[in-house]
DNA sequence: CTCGGAGCCTGTCTGC
DNA sequence: TGCAGACAGGCTCCGA
């Protein structure tokens, strides 16, 4: 399910709304997630709420040791991978049982976690260097035609590969790289080191043009997504190539085609994409 | 280094 | 209607 605009608006969505609670208890319901020492944060406040890479992280706040200590603080992050969800839940409802996997206690209500196929995983984390995913990130400061175009360089992976590694740019998944080579006119098997100066520049270009919107429209949902309000994201309906096998490509009409590259559907316009 | 395949899970949709 | 198979937004491990 979640890809960058989506983990994006997950936290931005949840900061307002959980920032500043206490912590009172987390529940684990599935012996998958394992058991990180969730009680530390008993009794912490709830500071930060960021995307990292693909990841949503919660920063807990615990008290300050001294009068002149700074707090102490720990980092929970969450990876939704394929079906998770975190949803804000007001007050003391009940919460539906199925696929309730986690269950983060807060004064005033409570961050569910929900999914469905039991991928997600949930980390302690001790410092905040090590909630730093690997890979650039491209909605950062960091990301420049010349940064995107040195990791590039070396490698001789196909274009739709190597969007989807973490180690070098990290969020972008299966949607967004098709997508993303769709409106930087670049064909998906195309080799990542083999791109010219201005192919370079039209891919950092359609990279953030592409995320961005996808942001400002919450995302993309097909079945799973909701944000953290419950919402579904609106990003689908600008889908140009991604599940439209076969329909005709918005910028020249020729019929989008679909193979599976990697174990991954890929998609693309015959005739624009080179 | 890269690739392909299997695996982790559950739910949904398709075609016979 | 039933059932097998394909497929799904992520990622890791293995062997070639």
């Amino acid at each position: 399910m979640p890809e960058l605009p989506e983990v994006e608006t997950v936290a931005r969505q949840l900061a307002p709304l959980i920032a500043g609670r206490r912590i009172e208890r987390i529940e684990l319901f599935d012996a998958r997630l394992g058991r990180p020492p969730l009680r530390q944060l008993y009794g912490s406040t709830i500071g930060r709420v960021f995307r990292s890479g693909k990841e949503v992280v919660i920063e807990a706040r615990g008290e300050p040791a001294d009068e002149h200590g700074s707090p102490r603080s720990r980092w929970l992050s969450v990876h939704l991978r394929m079906t998770g969800r975190l949803i804000w839940r007001a007050g003391r409802a009940r919460d539906a049982r199925r696929h309730l996997r986690a269950r983060f206690r807060v004064d005033g209500g409570a961050v569910l976690f929900y999914d469905p196929r039991r991928f997600g995983t949930l980390r302690l984390h001790q410092c905040a260097e090590q909630t730093a995913p690997p890979g650039l990130d491209p909605m950062s400061p960091g990301f420049s035609v010349e940064a995107l175009g040195e990791l590039l360089a070396s490698s001789a992976q196909p274009l739709k590969s190597w969007l989807l590694r973490q180690d070098r740019l990290v969020g972008l998944g299966n949607i967004y790289a098709s997508e993303i080579l769709f409106a930087a006119r670049l064909h998906p098997e195309k080799l990542a080191g083999s791109l010219s100066r201005r192919q370079v520049v039209r891919l950092h270009r359609a990279t953030i043009d592409v995320l961005e919107a996808a942001i400002a429209a919450c995302g993309t949902t097909f079945s799973d997504f909701q944000t953290a309000q419950g919402l579904t994201g609106s990003y689908q309906r600008f889908l140009a190539v991604y599940g439209r096998d076969g329909q005709p490509c918005p910028r020249c009409g020729a019929a989008v085609r679909r193979r599976v590259q990697a174990q991954r559907a890929t998609f693309w316009c015959p005739r624009c994409q080179r």
